[in-house]
DNA sequence: AAGTCAATTTTGTGTAATCGAAATTCATGT
DNA sequence: ACATGAATTTCGATTACACAAAATTGACTT
């Protein structure tokens, strides 16, 4: 049987939760996928429980649930239809870029393999959303990029902006109003922690000043040579 | 509240059950409604009364549906998502047009306002979609179209396919091989109501004889200087 | 006027997904 | 050890939608 919006929904939310997570089991935490749902504890207990009898997540009572291999391939065909949307409201019919995430969250449920892949081959088999987030292939297979945040790249070095990790619109506008978009070369000037935030210099060395909070959500790659 | 999808494919059932009714009242028995959704005679029964509630249908009880002003606008609307989305899918995104209508009969209920007006906009504003059923206006508004099936329209004329009422796979193939898509120009050459056939003549002065069941559902309309 | 039959409605159930609130568990500090 | 508090689970209800089968209605025949 086919999975629901429901399921997939809650595929994707343990998906990013556990990806999010630090330590080292990588189990999420109940109460984090219910807050990422914004559905009630015991709704997520109930509902994580019957997606461990379809073998799509493994579930450790009072401890917290993480994907199968089945769960996980599921999540990535979810994403992948996610993103390819997103690309191609874009790139093919010109919507705003802080505006497609919403429209792909309906439409990721609902698109066919066929249409999918029609998209795929329109827009070139593209890697990355316009977040820069990576589009898994059709097998659910996601090509890891290796890339540092603001936080942790080297300082007064040319770099790239590769992702945005954070679909919020008025971040997205933010950075996009900046120059800050994938793609975007930029250099990190200072650190402060103290005062909570980083300095950047831009497009036309315009410098801004961001806090650590927002910095740690913009992934970048050493430009090379 | 925003209607389900489930009432979207109720009002659309409701609308295009009605649309087909000979009847003077123009009343759509419950069975009729039944069928066509595919479910149980009392699931409709239980919720058309809802329906009716919500002010979306007129319903009388052991006689039938019919849509109010709210409820046909709705129907439309929805109608004006599928229409567009099948144009689109065809003419932006080459999809088979036999392919379309199960596409668009999920997108349907998840496409943004904002999407299906980009996509009104990318097409030039069209007025009929691939099969000539006519789309709605951004109101609601279905413009009337004139036209006749072939088994009413005058003989040994000059006739052009303005549509195809039928969504089957397998017809609309046929019809594509047989080169009767909306814009033909074709001729009818005899009706035989015995044999329960019809003879027309069409690209190439091919001709090909087809049931009388199969040419009600080919509309026309007499070609003019 | 009565009987019959098909269509319709009613009734009782079931499933998916949700909530709020009560009960339970576990990590913790003492 | 033990109590405490936050997180988690359980419990009882609810809503939307569906089915099957029993009961009802109304149109038609005789």
């Amino acid at each position: 049987m086919l999975p629901s919006s429901t399921v997939e929904n809650y595929l994707k939310a343990i998906y990013h939760g556990v990806t999010n997570l630090e330590t080292p089991q990588r189990l999420l935490p109940m109460g984090h996928l219910a807050s990422a749902l914004n559905i009630a504890p015991g709704t997520a207990t109930t509902m994580v429980k019957t997606l461990a009898e379809s073998g799509l997540v493994q579930y450790e009572p009072y401890s917290g649930v993480r994907l199968t291999a089945a769960g996980e391939k599921l999540a990535a065909l979810v994403l992948r239809r996610h993103r390819l949307v997103e690309l191609f409201l874009v790139q093919a019919m010109g919507l705003q870029w802080d505006e497609v995430h919403d429209e792909a969250e309906l439409l990721e449920h609902v698109v066919s393999e066929r249409l999918i892949d029609r998209m795929d081959e329109m827009l070139g088999r593209p890697e990355v959303d316009p977040h820069g987030d990576p589009i898994p292939d059709a097998e659910g297979v996601v090509k890891i990029q290796e890339a540092e945040s603001l936080l942790t790249c080297p300082l007064h070095t040319r770099v790239t902006v590769t992702r945005i990790v954070d679909q919020d619109k008025a971040f997205l506008r933010f950075v996009e109003g900046h120059h800050l978009k994938p793609g975007s070369p930029i250099e990190v000037e200072h650190r402060d922690p103290a005062a909570d935030s980083v300095r950047v210099r831009g497009r036309n060395d315009q410098e801004i000043t961001i806090g650590m909070r927002a910095a740690s959500k913009l992934l970048v790659q050493v430009a090379r040579a």
